[in-house]
DNA sequence: AGATAAAACGAGTAAAGGCTCATATTTTTT
DNA sequence: AAAAAATATGAGCCTTTACTCGTTTTATCT
């Protein structure tokens, strides 16, 4: 079989050690953000960190913001695809725990990451627009409380930030403090959770 | 009476002047955090916005992280007044509920602003030490929750911070949303703590 | 009024850090 | 093997910003 010359020059695909480079900077990234904090997040010491020339670095990324983002973006992505698919049980019951179990996971993982990427986002909120995960993970939430039985005096959509606000709070605390038993910390948390909207579910 | 001529030339006590000056840089301070974040936090901007020279603000204040210092100091000064006549009630109820009360008011007073020096506190915290007026409220907390008849299966401390960390949660996403009905937010906050610790305290 | 101390001033310095660009290296294509 | 495309390099430009210091203005004291 002959191989058809291509009509146009093809599109280079990516090539492999590119890919590469843009995760070192990324994790560079995050090292330097849960290390250092603010104080040490430069660009330069991103692209040392990462081995990789400053020069690299902005081939990939427009700006310093842009790394920020895309770094938002990655450590976001496992909470959205979690909180989505707990958004899809039956049982809201059930919905809701896993919603705050994704939440407390994820926060808890990589907890002074979590929390400065949060600053961060506040701040990029302000120039870009962009749906933030707060918002995805309210609207889904909200639809979740429509289903339930839960009292909505409040409105739904005042519920649904409460309880992500209690369940944000308690973690970021534990975090600070250097909690680690994820297990033990859910439990606090879903008994708040729960309570607040008048379920007193003990498990 | 005569007057004793002092053997030491008095020292020049401060002129008022100068006191409106270090006011007057404070709460430049406050608003430029409050308008711009951090991207204006400069001393010069401070300094302007002061209607002062950059010169006259270093002659208060040693470094820029001591107008910060000064700032969170100035408007912690109240809440802490706050929770610590709060926390002397004979009623411990009471108590618990005057001090949610002190945070949700202090939080949802300037809430951006809070907001802000909370950030700056945790960074600042870092270097130099200092009793920052969390520890401070959850010593009080402590106290109190000790009289009461609440469940403290998981130790005081823990429970203690888990209220503080509700409140600060529910007020911050309340003024991020640009909540500014106190007193709604207020009930919403006393009824997710209380029910937390097993109280169904509806008033 | 004259002397002295306190307060205010602001141009200028030095360091940090975001980012560019001309060049070099590696990989892919033909 | 040669050409072309993709990727990597890092010295250094340029802006921003914390902070200094020599001078001037204002207040206080005798």
């Amino acid at each position: 079989m002959l191989r058809q010359p291509p009509l146009q020059p093809r599109k280079q695909a990516t090539q492999a050690r590119s890919a590469r480079t843009v995760e070192n900077i990324l994790e560079a990234a995050a090292r330097i953000l849960e290390g250092l904090g603010f104080e040490g997040y430069t660009t330069n010491a991103i692209a040392a960190k990462a081995g990789v020339s400053i020069g690299s670095l902005y081939q990939y990324f427009p700006n310093k913001d842009a790394i920020t983002i895309a770094l938002i973006k990655r450590e976001t992505a496992r909470l959205l695809a979690d909180v989505t698919m707990a958004a899809a049980e039956r049982d809201w019951r059930v919905a809701i725990a896993k919603m705050v179990e994704a939440g407390v996971v994820h926060q808890l993982r990589r907890p002074r990451l979590a929390w400065l990427l949060d600053v961060e986002e506040g701040r990029l909120r302000e120039q870009s627009s962009g749906m933030q995960i707060v918002n995805a993970m309210h609207l889904k939430l909200v639809e979740v409380l429509m289903k339930s039985q839960i009292d909505l005096r409040e409105g739904a959509v005042v519920v649904a930030f409460d309880m992500m606000a209690i369940t944000r709070g308690m973690t970021d605390m534990a975090g600070t403090r250097g909690e680690t038993d994820t297990g033990a910390l859910l439990n606090r948390v879903l008994r708040a959770v729960f309570r607040y909207v008048g379920i007193d579910k003990e498990d």
